[in-house]
DNA sequence: TTCACTTTTTGATATAGGTCAAAAGAAAAT
DNA sequence: ATTTTCTTTTGACCTATATCAAAAAGTGAA
């Protein structure tokens, strides 16, 4: 993005970096979130509770990406997911409040945020058509395409719930997998 | 929108309005679609063709909504889906060249445009939750009460295929839900 | 009205992946 | 070190939905 010096010291005055420990809440669900998050390092999660009570993993955020409850924080509605860190984490955040004010000063961080949610949008369609239309196992694939870090470094439920399946079958794909 | 009339005019002038045949194919798998499309009445759906060769319908469009195929229009890059008219329509549509140009001149555009964006990722993770946790006939259920008019004018294996399943599964759930 | 073509329904059978329960393995806490 | 707690693996069984095949119903053109 085409920002000069000064713009850009401007606009990271605005955010707030901190070191998150793993296992911290950063939103919970019902909440309105007022933050948006920009990890630096580290690794997050949303996710939400099913009907049975189970949590059920919605995205992970890996180093280098913006997080949120896109939908709480940009239409400042209760949150339907919960957000949490799964890795010591440092992280720039920043309120609503000022990012609207960013918006405003710069309108070519509105292009910015339209280009930030293209993306998510393309990449939350990725995931629709490979749940949708794949097997399991194909399922297990494309998350190693997708995020091939993140396979390793969390837990087993959490990654089969993001994809759709139980945990039983997730470890049975694995070893299937690791066999060959 | 805070548009005054003169904007409104002058933006109003970048699209073209056409009234589109039903089967007629705006966008083809593997071209770079130039264009966004603003449906008035009528109805699109995007679809694409899976290993087998089967059509996969990803999205209906509706009238008052924006028909694209996203990743391709907001990328440049080619197309995953085609896009087709399903029922005579009335199309607004602009290229992508001429809405940058707004977005340019019409810095609030930008906002529309992230807005727009926002929307639909919102529809995408409540269509991903509900494809990913859902019965074959919950999913239908989910369908009814999100596009009630939709169901009523688009053949089963085009509905069978959005949701995720067979057109014998939709056939089923249908004879099962009319018995009661 | 009949013929060709498409869409929907029905039936029989197969299977991927879910559920439940328990064992094994790791990690954390005392 | 040992106990407690959490995570992963394994096994047996079950069910929702896919697949395959054929019949029935609907649609449109000649």
């Amino acid at each position: 993005m085409p920002f000069t010096n000064d713009e850009l010291d401007d606009i990271l005055k605005h955010f707030k970096k901190e070191a998150i420990p793993k296992n911290q809440m950063l939103v919970r669900q019902g909440e309105v979130s007022k933050t948006l998050y920009f990890i630096e390092s580290g690794l997050g999660r949303s996710y939400y509770l099913n009907q049975a009570g189970k949590e059920i993993t919605q995205w992970f955020f890996g180093s280098g990406k913006f997080m949120a409850s896109a939908d709480s924080f940009f239409q400042q509605c209760p949150s339907l997911y919960f957000i949490e860190v799964l890795e010591d984490a440092v992280i720039y955040s920043i309120t609503k409040e000022k990012l609207d004010e960013l918006f405003d000063t710069y309108p070519k961080m509105e292009k910015l945020g339209r280009l930030v949610t293209t993306e998510m949008l393309t990449k939350v369609v990725n995931k629709l058509n490979a749940i949708q239309f794949q097997t399991a196992k194909e399922r297990y694939e494309y998350m190693l395409a997708e995020f091939p870090d993140i396979s390793y470094q969390v837990s087993l439920g959490h990654i089969a719930s993001y994809l759709g399946m139980t945990q039983e079958t997730l470890s049975r794909i694995r070893k299937s997998n690791s066999r060959k």
